[in-house]
RNA sequence: GCUCCGGGCGCCGGUCGCCGGCGGGCCGCGAAAGCGGGUCCGCCGGAGGAAAGUCCGGACUCCGCAGGGCAGGGCGCCCGCGCCGGGAGGUGCGGGAUUCCGGCGGCAAACGCCGGGAAAGGAAAGUGCCACAGAAACCAGACCGCCACGGGGCCGCAAGGUCCCGCGGCAAGGGUGAAACGGCGGUGCAAGAGACCACCGUGCGGAGGCCGAGAGGUUCCGCGCAAGGCAAACCCCGCCCGGAGCAAGGCCAAAUAGGGACCCGAAACGGAGCGGCCCGUUCCGUCCGCCGCAAGGCGGGGCGGGUCCGGGUUGGCCGCUCAGACAAAUGACCGGGCCGUCCCGCGAGGGACGGCGACAGAAUCCGGCUUAUUCGCGCGGAGUCCCG
RNA sequence: GCCCCCAUCGUCUAGAGGCCCAGGACGGCAGGUUCUCAUCCUGUUAACACCGGUUCGAAUCCGGUUGGGGGUG
């Protein structure tokens, strides 16, 4: 396909990395599920949870507890993840349907953006691809 | 110039992405009207002075609302203006009154001037506390001390001096203390004392005098010098306040329940009004007495205290906002501008790095208070140093 | 979000305006007892979260910070 002649680059790009309400987890009962159906996969800055049911979509669920820090820094570990999560969601293996909860550590806020964008890569490296 | 304090102002444009509203296209559901936090496009809006702490107050909502009282809480000088509020009231600023502290003048008290502070009604309504020290701590009191008289010893020819004891007078001086019963000077006296006098201080009463808008100030007269402090001790006086809080609360759907057991006590062992508590009282039922053939009426009583167990609590919408969420929205990059540091250059200037800064993110709304904190510019005030 | 509560040695606590440079228990340290250890005895180590105010005097009363804890759909 080319490019449109006013060199617009979104209409030559795949889905646009978005990431509105209806894709991320909304509920505490969805958390719940999710931390009591999968072991922790911990990197320096995050921690994942993966949640599979029925209605599971790919959503994201962030949490920031207050040991991450104030509500500033809260919100920015909070705004990280849902960042590195919308513009690396084709790291995941192809076909991957459950939901992820990314939890923050505190290293989220002093590490460099290339790092927690490593950290998200090397987990999702290791998720098992999705029975067909 | 430096430091501190209090107000004020502060980046521009673009791309991608996020939240809300409005309009439109496609898609889904529906017979349709229409609905949709499905998707795409356009336009508009999108954190603070503290959004914080939750220390006060209000709006709003539900519970409650014959009446009275208790308990509990808040506030406490005056005037003007501003803000919040229906009001009561709260609060900021300015001015003033009172009082306290510091400095200067003054021998000192008082007073005057300058500066700063006050959670600022009442300590002659009552209760309580005031450790230690001190004789005595709140209405009395006498350790050292001062003085008179009586007796005795010693010295002396004597006048008298001195020491001890006794009985009295006094509270000036010493000493203690955070605080000791008006200050200072004089008269007076055996010694002393507001005992008396002058000047002052202070309290009460009066003239309800004079000045002031008022708090209050001030003059004169009379009486007085007791009546120390603490009310951020109980309290008294005056004014105000019912309770809980948007997770209030309302609607829809789903689920569960339509509660139970025991003890004391009793003539009777019911239910509701009723809020933290009490008095009192109302209605229905019940018990007792009287009237009545009866229906019913009148009067009265009582409905008390304590211990324990069980069931349900998940979603959506409204409340909700010219920011308006409900696992909670502001970031990344590019260009320009500004600031700081460094490098190159004689210079105009050029380049590199860092930053647009701190504290920090709305959650029903509004006002006040408190706390955290700053890169630059400008305003006002205070302090300090240098030069002229 | 809203509404409450608490803070004293390393730990658990006493204290209610002066008797408290804060007492007790467990612990730590030193010494003694014992052949050694334990027990026991003696001594010692150590605290009022912080900043102001009221008062002659504050752990205590009153404000304000800080740090913990709880309730509530």
């Amino acid at each position: 396909m080319l490019a449109s002649p006013d060199g617009r680059a979104d209409c030559v790009r795949p889905p646009r990395p978005t990431l509105r309400r209806a894709q991320r987890l909304r509920h505490d009962r969805q958390f719940r599920e999710a931390y009591a159906a999968s072991a922790p996969r911990r990197a320096r800055c995050m921690v994942m949870f993966l949640r599979e049911a029925p209605d599971s979509a790919a959503r994201l669920g962030v949490v920031a507890s207050r040991k991450v820090g104030n509500a500033v820094e809260r919100a920015r570990a909070k705004r990280r993840l849902r960042e590195v999560f919308r513009l690396n969601r084709h790291l995941l293996p192809p076909g991957f349907r459950a939901d992820v909860v990314l939890v923050a550590r505190r290293a989220i806020l002093d590490a460099p953006w290339p790092r927690v964008v490593g950290d998200f890569a090397w987990l999702a490296r290791q998720l098992p691809a999705p029975p067909p």
